[in-house]
DNA sequence: CCTATCATGTAATCCGTTACATGATTAT
DNA sequence: ATAATCATGTAACGGATTACATGATAGG
């Protein structure tokens, strides 16, 4: 009776963001996907639609339909799904993340890397300066997740801006 | 006559690899990927078979059955598909790319920092100590392109090994 | 000779992207 | 009022992953 499906790093976007909230509508979660771990992991809107009923079906969310007006789904943890959300925070991932860089790619197949490094390298900067303002708004209540992933952010870039720069400015062929 | 398909990057990475190489057999774009571009954008075997056979249909390569024992597919470069490779090779890239760190979506939403830390930072140091003795290796012969993304592996791991370093080690919360 | 691994594919499923669509709010 | 944007979805398609399958080669 319970459908058996797997669950994605969709899932627990949705699942981790669903338990912080208590509950949340599609359009919620598009807000605050947007606002947070949207930066380094994007969801389409779509998803956010259909990847709760997915869920739901599967007995890791409990839905509900508002009487109001609109009539929204709202949807909140079920002990199933806090379980397996807890799981997955609590498992190792095996997994090294792939860069999937396409300018990457480009510079591999031999891309003219002057050409491509000042672009990025702009890019990057400017992603940069994002995430640093966000850092200075950061009050230091409210969970440590975020900042650090933050923090993580900030890291990375850095690092983009060094190595287009350099591959901008300097190198001979 | 001729199918319209969208190329996506995929699709580069065998145009790519069909033209440094010459020409190929899907089983040599596996052996050639899983030395090189393999290991910042991975493909499965599975689509290195598929994938050919797409591009040819809509004109991008060309397709012969060898004649010996084993009729093999072997793909090559038509003129469209290698003006296709340039037009790519020299346009921008406008996304930047997305972390899509599983690791990263744990810590953002609060899995045990230390837990999740050492066990990155190990597997982060691995890869970079492949990387470093692969850079070794390069003789300065051959295309720049692949020694560039190699450096570009080397800067990015050596990051991720301090971010994760540092959050195994001193932090406090 | 037998077994394990290499080599070479095909098939099914499914998630994710893209496009389409429409009612509600806000701005002018 | 009208236009624009916000809010809330649905539908279609396709590429990617996963699983299945089988012939060749090499090792024991």
């Amino acid at each position: 009776m319970q459908e058996e499906i797997n669950l994605t790093p969709t899932s627990f976007i949705v699942l981790g963001l669903v338990a912080r909230q208590g509950s949340a509508t599609p359009y919620e979660l598009k807000q605050v996907v947007a606002a947070s771990v949207g930066n380094f992991w994007s969801v389409p809107h779509s998803q956010l639609y259909a990847e709760p009923d997915r869920l739901a079906a599967a007995g890791y969310l409990a839905r509900e339909q508002e009487s109001g007006g609109l009539r929204r789904k709202r949807y909140s943890l079920t002990d199933r799904g806090r379980a397996a959300l807890e799981r997955w925070l609590g498992s190792p991932s095996p997994q090294l993340p792939e860069l999937r860089d396409e300018s990457l790619l480009k510079l591999f197949f031999d891309a003219d890397p002057r050409a491509l490094a000042a672009a990025r390298r702009d890019a990057h900067r400017a992603k940069l300066e994002e995430y640093e303002r966000r850092a200075e708004l950061d009050d230091g209540t409210g969970p440590r997740g975020p900042w650090h992933a933050l923090a993580a952010g900030v890291g990375h870039e850095r690092e983009w801006v060094r190595f287009w720069s350099a591959l901008a400015g300097g190198p001979h062929r």
